[in-house]
DNA sequence: CACTTGACCTGTCCGC
DNA sequence: TGCGGACAGGTCAAGT
């Protein structure tokens, strides 16, 4: 489901509720989304506060008042949603759900509910000081909205990637954090450049391109409140805008926004590719 | 090392 | 309406 803009909303989300919450239980019903030893549940998670909601790459990680945290991925379909009891009649659906696989309750009432369709997910509790040392976290690539990812860098990057399609290269986390399937269509569409391209084929103009494409197309996503394709859904259930305003990603048939040429769809990668044959080079 | 493929799960959608 | 197959926003392990 979720890519860095749909992310960053959520963790925004959970930020505005949860800080200063207390745990009071948790609940779990398919262990290998929570592989976590009880012992230190009991000591570290329950009965703690929560400090502060953040995001890195997709992760979500909660800090508590103990010194440990809770590391959130998500994958391909998980949804973090946050109900309090004054917002419980007025939430889209039911919680839990048919989905619903960990419930943590807050002493005040409130409650955090993971849903997973595809079980992909997963939640660890971990002494703060070692998340760091988690290995996707200490290779990730630079959050591509931070100025550590620049033409310069990215350039580099791509150097060591010559043969490698240019979308597989912007998927990859340890290249820059957080670009998924659509933004990675997205980006290179107005970039101008087929997802197909080989990296080592791109010109210094086209890596600057987008480099900035890259950038621009998830803020904008942000401010939109991210992508619902079907599962996505902010820390309060709301679906997200920016697949109305997409250029490509999901617009198989239809008409490009800036030639009228239908867009198409192949795999690049492994993944559905969606690109205009006219605006892309 | 660079790159590709399959696996993890389950639901939904599309074509026959 | 029913059924099989393809596909789905992410990542990792194992393969070439």
């Amino acid at each position: 489901m979720p890519e860095l803009p749909e992310v960053q909303t959520i963790a925004a989300g959970l930020n505005k509720y949860l800080p200063n919450l207390q745990f009071a239980a948790v609940s779990c019903d398919t262990p290998k989304l929570f592989p976590n030893d009880p012992d230190l549940v009991n000591m570290h998670l329950l009965g703690s506060q929560v400090r502060q909601v953040s995001r890195r790459g997709k992760a979500i990680i909660i800090d508590l008042n103990t010194g440990y945290s809770l590391v959130i991925h998500l994958k391909m379909t998980g949804q973090l949603i946050f109900v309090s009891p004054e917002m419980r009649d007025k939430i889209p659906e039911q919680m839990p759900g048919r989905f619903t696989h960990i419930i943590f309750a807050f002493t005040d009432g409130s409650h955090l509910y993971f849903n997973d369709q595809r079980k992909f997910g997963w939640i660890k509790l971990m002494p703060a000081e070692e998340v760091w040392e988690l290995k996707f976290l200490k290779e990730m690539g630079p959050e591509p909205l931070m100025e550590a990812f620049n033409e310069k860098y990215f350039a580099e990057k791509l150097k060591r990637r010559q043969m490698a399609p240019i979308k597989a290269v912007i998927l990859e986390q340890k290249v820059v954090a957080g670009v998924g399937n659509i933004y990675a269509d997205e980006s290179l569409f107005l970039s101008g450049i087929l997802p197909s391209r080989s990296a080592g084929s791109l010109k210094p103009k086209e890596v600057k391109a987008l480099c900035a494409n890259i950038k621009k197309v998830l803020a904008y996503s942000i401010e939109l409140g991210g992508s619902s394709r079907k599962d996505y859904v902010n820390a309060i259930g709301q679906k997200g805008d920016y697949l109305d305003e997409a250029y490509v990603y999901g617009r198989t048939g239809q008409p490009c926004r800036h030639c009228d040429s239908p867009i198409e769809k192949t795999k690049v990668a492994g993944r559905g590719t969606h690109f205009c044959r006219h605006c892309q080079k």
